[in-house]
DNA sequence: GTCGATGCAAAGGCTTTGCACAGCC
DNA sequence: GGCTGTGCAAAGCCTTTGCATCGAC
């Protein structure tokens, strides 16, 4: 195979190129969200809020509309994810080769999450799409739960 | 009506029960979204927009402010569920016993969904709550999908 | 009769959009 | 230099809330 040194998926020259592809710019915004979440890894949820504040730490000001307009470019381009996490809002994070079986067991009281992969998940997407005649896309499993500490505050279940 | 065999989850005397042990009403409000998700079944997924929708077409006229507050108190009970479709907003249905191991295959294009089972998925959520001292509450497997109709009408993928 | 529930309308988040200007290619 | 992207503020959606009245128990 040709493709020599696959650069990380999100490096300036991918993300350049990708966008070039569409008639669209490269620009320090973007730049500046998709580098926010290299600098934080793969499985760190942020809201457009949450991006926000960030990068205004960080110096790096972008408006609160362009986060948002960049964050759904970025995610239809593939190179961040949306979560469905209702209990935490709207969040994403970086889209890594593992998205199409990649879950969260996220703790309903206090949000947290833990990130974890299972084929099997996977297996069982594959098999209801194929069996209703559907194209698999994304296969995400959300498992509510209590964290440790948050079962021992609320003993009694839902 | 004597009564003899276990009513139906829901039913007005169950409703009615569960309400007044949390010091709270059996209205004709409540009783009417309840018995609206049970005149369609189990499997169905209704917004709160489209439950007000259904029940002025039924005239059975209720607040949407009612139905937003209605639909909070059911799912807190659990005879209603929320369900986590991003694509169309937040929908509910009704919480059968199926549910902590209840799927969804959701066309992300025309919102379409169908519904599936499969244990397997139960049991990944299962060992990954046991793998970090969760405790499950629900396992929630989204397949994001085209169905057959608009995987034809758009070719290219993601 | 009491206290919770309802309806209405207004307020509240979060997200998107219109427009003039800036800046990437 | 053209056309896309940005920032700002306003508009939009969906949902919740305050308050007076209603009605279940």
């Amino acid at each position: 195979m040709p493709v020599p040194v696959r650069s990380p998926a999100g490096s300036p020259e991918d993300l350049r190129s990708s966008l070039h592809g569409r008639g669209q710019r490269l620009t320090p915004q973007r730049q500046r969200v998709l580098s926010l979440f290299e600098r934080l890894g793969e499985g760190r949820h942020l809201s457009a809020e949450e991006v926000h504040q960030r990068l205004l730490q960080a110096e790096e000001r972008v408006s609160l509309a362009t986060v948002y307009r960049t964050l759904r470019l970025l995610s239809s381009m593939g190179m961040l994810q949306e979560l469905e996490l209702p209990e935490g809002g709207r969040r994403f994070e970086l889209g890594g080769d593992h998205h199409r079986d990649h879950h969260h067991l996220v703790c309903v009281r206090c949000g947290c999450t833990e990130e974890f992969e299972n084929p099997a998940v996977l297996a069982a997407g594959e098999a209801a799409a194929s069996l209703h005649g559907f194209r698999l896309l994304e296969c995400v499993l959300n498992v509510r739960a209590l964290c440790p500490r948050c079962a021992q505050a609320e003993p009694n279940a839902t």
